[in-house]
DNA sequence: TTGAAAGCGGTACCAC
DNA sequence: GTGGTACCGCTTTCAA
């Protein structure tokens, strides 16, 4: 069995010191190249990869990796499409600098706090969380650089995301202007638990996903706003953001006596089970109801018909947090950007409603 | 300004040793619960967060992380389904033991060697790489446990993949066996270099990417053993694993004078872009046209038409690579596991050739 | 139950 | 250009 092998061997077998055997890796300028040149045969001779980064990182303070927290299990976040597009802009951003992406997800378990705390990373970018999820604590609790995609809106951490108000807003007055008053929404999770079904204002005021919270407030408002009686607008949660699961949520709403004329769905998946659940219901689109997305995934140009839906820049919020961070690792204090544009995207699934 | 916190400034200011700070973190059973309580208590006055992970990394030899190499920057693996389900395999049984995901790519710089050799983590994954890219030997310098996912093939590596040969045998004996003596491939890269169009016998041998060159032989003897002459395999490389490069590679093979009656596309992705490809040029699938993906990726059975296609094991491959690390984390010899099966699935894009 | 001390592998300042 | 030498912050025997 051999020896494992760092700096001090090397440094011994050559007879040189350490230091001079560090400079050869990370100052070349400091040696000279006779000295560095030997000092790297021998290392390949002996088998020597260069400096261990667990004591580099120890003695820098730096390690190189970013710590990105997201929701549900890294394959919920893989499966999500908005989810991939954010870490796409996100990556790209840090690899400039060199920088890996630590992947680690939020279970809401006390254990995975501490796998948190006890990961080694420069940095930290939190996405679409709810706010008691508890390894955001554990992440605040480390002090390093901290940046948050979409939510939670937490108090003096810089956020990257949109303004959910006026997406709901140019959304909601779209079909309101196209004469709709009768409404279903479609909703993501607005809390982790599983929940699957019509929503009451309790919980709708308890929402932990503090974008779920702010986009129902703006819909009642604009409802209200055009003189639509609130139970003219009808919530149904969905307890996961899939398509699947976007269609069992969808026969609810269009089950009811008085069906919506329009659904306003919070993602684009869950607006294309709304589609499918239309198509299987013999609900024509947009003829009898119309559905309005949110987010402009790609899916959502293909989809059948092309969905109508809420834009978002995706990849850009993942890029602006990377520019973020790295601003931050440099030294830079980071200011919170503002909140990035929405625009409504009309496509062929809304129309007037049914006379 | 506050100074840092750390064990021994928490030990200093309760009057203890470090060590049974550190113990009230790691090991409760080895004081007293008050002692543990007043350690713990201080800590967060004093804004303590734990034990900091470089420190304990350092000393343990563990991260916590696992690194993951991808090929050709991340953004390009994110937009890869295939890539994707595998990552999210991995990371499914990594969490298990609180392991975290450090993503890296490989981009074929002299850099990104040095960024790897900085990584520290427990162990690496790589995934889909040429041989010849150097960040790989960045890697197998580190000497950690490594577990490698599709390719390159690596002599003592422990590979996670499918059969290949046996994969492509039985997409061309299903060509074959509809009457298809006329066939065109559809190639992912054989080498990282932006290559596009039509591939000699030469460039076919120097493929660097390991499973292309596997599945091209395949092509040619599964062709031969039929009698067919070996000008009537035409192989087409893509630059780029995405559905529009896959189109635009049809169009070649498709405007050949004597247009192929099938395409075996290397990858479900590609395999739609000859179906965009056929419906654009009006060429019917499967009535003038065959068409064969590799992957049995989501799309391909929501394409138009459903894909004939090879089906791998996907996520399982991810699955099985992180069960491989966990084991050799654990202290275990790791074996080289089997090859996973491939199968073929019949979906509705092949048919007889027209006569 | 608690503490002392020896590393873990490097880095960077400063003197020679 | 090279070497000496303090740390970086923590874990873990081992002895008290």
């Amino acid at each position: 069995m051999t020896e494992r092998v760092t700096l001090l061997t090397l440094a011994k077998d050559l007879g040189i010191s350490r230091a001079t055997v560090s400079n050869a890796y990370n100052r070349p300028d400091q040696l000279s190249a006779a000295t560095r040149a030997r000092v790297l045969a021998r290392a390949e001779e002996l088998g020597f990869a260069g400096p261990d980064p667990r004591g580099a990182g120890l003695r820098r303070g730096r390690t190189g990796a970013v710590g990105v927290l997201l929701d549900q299990g890294l394959s919920y976040a893989f499966s999500d499409p908005t989810a991939v597009l954010d870490l796409d802009g996100l990556a790209t951003e840090l690899q400039q600098d060199g920088l890996g992406l630590l992947l680690h997800s939020g279970t809401r378990s006390r254990t995975d706090a501490a796998v948190i705390a006890s990961a080694a990373v420069d940095a930290w970018v939190l996405r679409a969380l709810p706010q008691d999820e508890p390894a955001v604590v554990a992440v605040r609790a480390q002090q390093r650089p901290l940046v948050v995609i979409d939510q939670p809106r937490l108090e003096s951490v810089p956020l990257v995301g949109v303004d959910d108000t006026r997406g709901t807003q140019i959304a909601v007055r779209h079909l309101l202007d196209l004469g709709h008053r009768r409404l279903g929404v479609l909703a993501v999770p607005l809390r982790p638990d599983g929940f699957q079904g019509m929503v009451d204002a309790k919980r709708e005021g308890f929402a932990t996903y503090d974008v779920m919270r702010i986009r129902l407030a703006a819909v009642r408002e604009t409802m209200a706003e055009a003189g639509v009686a609130p139970e003219r607008v009808c919530v149904v949660e969905c307890a996961a953001n899939d398509v699947d699961t976007g269609a069992l949520g969808s026969y609810e709403l269009l089950e009811l006596d008085d069906r919506p004329t329009a659904i306003l769905a919070m993602s684009d998946q869950l607006a294309i089970g709304a589609l499918r659940a239309a198509a299987e219901m013999g609900v024509s689109v947009p003829g009898d109801l119309s559905v309005v997305g949110f987010d402009d995934a790609p899916a959502a140009s293909t989809s059948f018909p092309p969905l109508t839906t809420v834009a978002q820049p995706l990849g850009e919020r993942g890029r602006i947090a990377g520019a973020l961070v790295r601003a931050a690792l440099g030294g830079e204090d980071i200011v919170e950007p503002d909140l990035l544009p929405v625009s409504l995207v009309v496509r062929e699934s809304t129309g007037a409603p049914p006379s």
